[in-house]
DNA sequence: ATTGACTCTATAGTAACTATAGAGTGTAGG
DNA sequence: CCTACACTCTATAGTTACTATAGAGTCAAT
């Protein structure tokens, strides 16, 4: 098949594809006479597996290295875990920025319950460094 | 003062403040004989706005607005209301896809509890294609 | 006179794409 | 055979909000 219809399938765009082939994370496929790229069946499974790690919000660093793992069968898996274990606490972590940034923000926009002008806008006055001297 | 007395007192960086001014966020201040930039008290409060914001999530773009709505006083504030609901609306989106993501990593996670080999590894097994179709 | 800390501009790099320009390929219809 | 159209190719620039670097200049103190 075509980049186009590869596309298709995976879920993934035409130039995200070659943008993953440009940084190394598929391999590049064969061409026609006319220069076009031909992928097989295994291209699809490949791409499939960054899509779904992508998905996953791993980075397509991470991704690079569990394609290494991937290659290197027989060996113990523990790094694949400690990988996920990592992303889980940097999600974790993201989760509870947010929450207190969340928080912060409905504090302040209770700043300003109605709509005043903006010299009396609440939220424009605690944002401003010399209300909060 | 200079830039880096304004950096230290506003808890920006040099680099960053310069290019604050690249992006019109502050304005140009006046420069020494040797082409030093000098900053006034005001320009330092302009500047702690600003990081107020970023420490709320706001983009500079969003930044950029509430400066502007800042000199016209006198005009409803809804806009800056409106801004801020929004960007409430946006990070409790993000913490919703993120605590999907976070049950998602600890479901693969659970594939593969102890320490096996690549082949046996349940959380590639989980990634692959193959394993999901 | 020279050292050291500071500043200047301009440029490139970061993550993971997306968008565009300009050219070429392939095929279906008339 | 010609042409219209969909698709593909490469190369380049843009996105966000900075950070890092190179190479040059400024300024105060020793």
């Amino acid at each position: 098949m075509k980049i186009g219809e590869l596309a298709k399938r995976s879920g993934c765009s035409v130039q995200t594809i070659r943008y993953y082939e440009k940084e190394g994370l598929i391999s590049a496929p064969a061409r026609t006479g006319g220069n076009f790229r031909v992928y097989d069946s295994p291209a699809l499974d490949k791409l499939t597996f960054i899509k779904n790690c992508r998905t996953l919000g791993l980075t397509l660093d991470e991704i690079k290295q569990l394609i290494m793992l991937q290659d290197s069968p027989g060996r113990p898996c523990e790094k694949v875990n400690g990988m996920i274990d990592e992303h889980i606490g940097i999600v974790k972590s993201r989760i509870i920025d947010l929450q207190k940034l969340h928080d912060d923000l409905k504090v302040l926009r209770q700043k300003c319950g109605q709509a005043r002008t903006i010299e009396q806008c609440g939220i424009l006055d605690e944002l401003s460094p010399k209300s909060s001297i």
